[in-house]
DNA sequence: CTTCATATCGCAAACGTTTGCGTAAAAATA
DNA sequence: TATTTTTACGCAAACGTTTGCGATATGAAG
């Protein structure tokens, strides 16, 4: 039960038609230099032996792979999900297939997932950096070889690639700003590695909204996790061991804030009366969670679209002027019960 | 600035070291017939002349990709999520690529990745079926050129392909007779397309339980839906209209059952007093919602070890034996506050 | 009836590997 | 020393497309 069959090549088609495999070719992509009639012939025969076009032969002959890929940071989150999936509706509208690869915010991974990508030759990169990615040597051969890269969300800020992104900074204020509009005066920072971009902007955020409202800052009210399950329990712990205890907490992720929200309930800490919370992501969890949270959305699935458009707007353009470019998607402060301190 | 560098392929090598491309050929791939010491030559020649080996020729010479494709229902669960990291520490260790495709539960889009992945030629396929796929001929392809192809999860039984997935009937049975030992008398099932395997055996189970306790079944006790955040609302809404109240609800989806709880508590029901709940999946959000989500768990790195394991065997042997075997991996039920009635 | 443009199509090279087979040299054996 | 085996490597075909260029036939224009 061997796989005896031979794969039908062009030669197949071209030989039961008596033409030559130069017009086959051609026939199955439109060229305009084919007569209708043996087009619609091609096409028959093509349908009739089970022909399949052999992508890999084409691939080496053309020298191009029609396909981009795309490092993810993680999957599941409804943010990533959704950049995906704007993603996908660019590039599959463009003709390009997608590979999708995940990096389990390991560095080490995502450096396997370039190079693995860059000899499966892709024509275009869309990433976005592990947590602890810090190294952007991985993406070097691709910027030698003139192949594009399109960093998201998690970037480089020193990189010369373009990036799309939010306005991790405004996002930092505008939280931090909300709790204050709260009433609140001592409030914690529970976050990620400030080397990411994103972490750092927040953090900006942040202590400038405090500089304005005119809030002392203290180290000790910064916490940096790694925004993991783990990670919400003992930011509770911290919080609840603080004296004096704080009366407000940005969490710069909503699962974290949610674990971290039903930690301090469960030790009789009131939210938002006690403690008011802001997450970050709009992720489902904050709508489920009691009292629902205050978080900041920002869609991913524009972010995919913008990303996609970019990368292949560059991929069309043989003249590499390539101005550097930074585009931020809007983003917006979602007010929820979590941080709703005056609403009597 | 035009891409004008020439990439070097192994003639180059070959004519600096005055060697034949055989040779540098075999050198590169460890083969015995070649000196150790024009190995090295061979090695070192090839990364000072910054070497990258043409995947696509090798491949279209080789008449293999050495890529195994996936293609799952769905991206944001930690069920897929542990899934697809399963497959993907069996497919490296074996020297396989992965490239990951996702159906977003439409079947239209299924289909449109399978024909992808078949022309991009991959050596074999790891699949989940779509909430709405009824019909397989989208892989009769792979059928037809020895492509084997294993299905987990959402399955499709009359298939002759290798299935590996959870006894869902004994789980659907696991939960409703949990519910009973609760006291429960009128139990409503949520859940989704019973023509998918999985919801079909886990009603099975549902019933045999009712069966088994003499309890009445009741049509209008089944809530068929699409288990999203708007079906746990309408779910919600239903129940809080029957006549009598239910004492007891199985969700066959943690999330859906998390939106279901809440809703229901929003108008005045106490879990578990008033409705005992048991969901599915063990997502990370029944840890959150109060009371904690009693649930069923199933190792979904398993699932996508042996699935890929299980592959990888099949690309192994020449001989196309294929034993067909659907192989079942454990589950278990997790019992959380939103079930326990009578843990006083 | 020439001349020329246009419409169709074929020739053959190229893309970069891999590999069956052959061969020369070196080593082992008789 | 003569013969056989082993070692190490080269030749050239094959994988299936795509495409620049040339060739033929057809119709239009003069």
């Amino acid at each position: 039960m061997k796989n005896t069959k031979k794969e039908t090549t062009i030669y197949d088609i071209a030989q039961k038609l008596n033409i030559s495999s130069a017009t086959v070719s051609r026939g199955l992509q439109d060229h305009p230099a084919i007569k209708k009639e043996t087009r619609k012939k091609i096409l028959e025969t093509a349908i009739e032996l089970g022909y399949r076009r052999n992508i890999i032969a084409s691939n080496l002959r053309r020298q191009k792979t029609n396909t981009i890929g795309v490092i993810v940071h993680e999957l599941n989150s409804n943010f990533i999900t959704s950049v995906l999936a704007g993603i996908e509706k660019i590039t599959t509208e463009a003709g390009y297939d997608l590979i999708i690869a995940h990096s389990y915010e390991s560095y080490e991974k995502e450096v396997a997932n370039a190079t693995n990508l860059f000899h499966k030759r892709v024509d275009g990169l869309i990433a976005s950096l592990a947590l602890n990615t810090t190294n952007l040597n991985h993406y070097k051969q691709y910027h030698d070889k003139h192949i594009p890269v399109i960093f998201f969300d998690r970037v480089e800020e020193r990189s010369d690639s373009a990036k799309v992104i939010i306005d991790n900074h405004k996002c930092g204020y505008q939280a931090t700003k909300h709790l204050i509009e709260q009433g609140c005066k001592n409030i914690v920072l529970v976050t990620a590695s400030l080397t990411r971009n994103v972490y750092q902007q927040r953090y900006k955020g942040y202590r400038d909204a405090l500089d304005e409202a005119g809030l002392p800052f203290s180290e000790s009210n910064v916490l940096i996790k790694d925004l993991s399950e783990q990670c919400g329990v003992e930011a509770a712990e911290y919080i609840l061991q603080m004296n004096p205890r704080p009366d407000g907490a940005f969490i710069t992720n909503d699962f974290s804030a949610a674990v971290c929200m039903k930690t301090l309930k469960e030790n009789g800490v009131n939210i938002p009366e006690d403690i008011a919370i802001v997450g970050f992501n709009n992720d489902a969890v904050g709508k489920i969670i009691e009292p629902q949270l205050t978080t900041i959305d920002y869609p991913g699935i524009d972010m995919g679209e913008i990303a996609a458009k970019s990368l292949i707007e560059q991929l069309a353009e043989d003249t590499k002027i390539n101005q550097i470019s930074t585009l931020v998607v809007r983003s917006e402060l979602i007010v929820r019960g979590s941080s709703l301190k005056n609403r009597h």
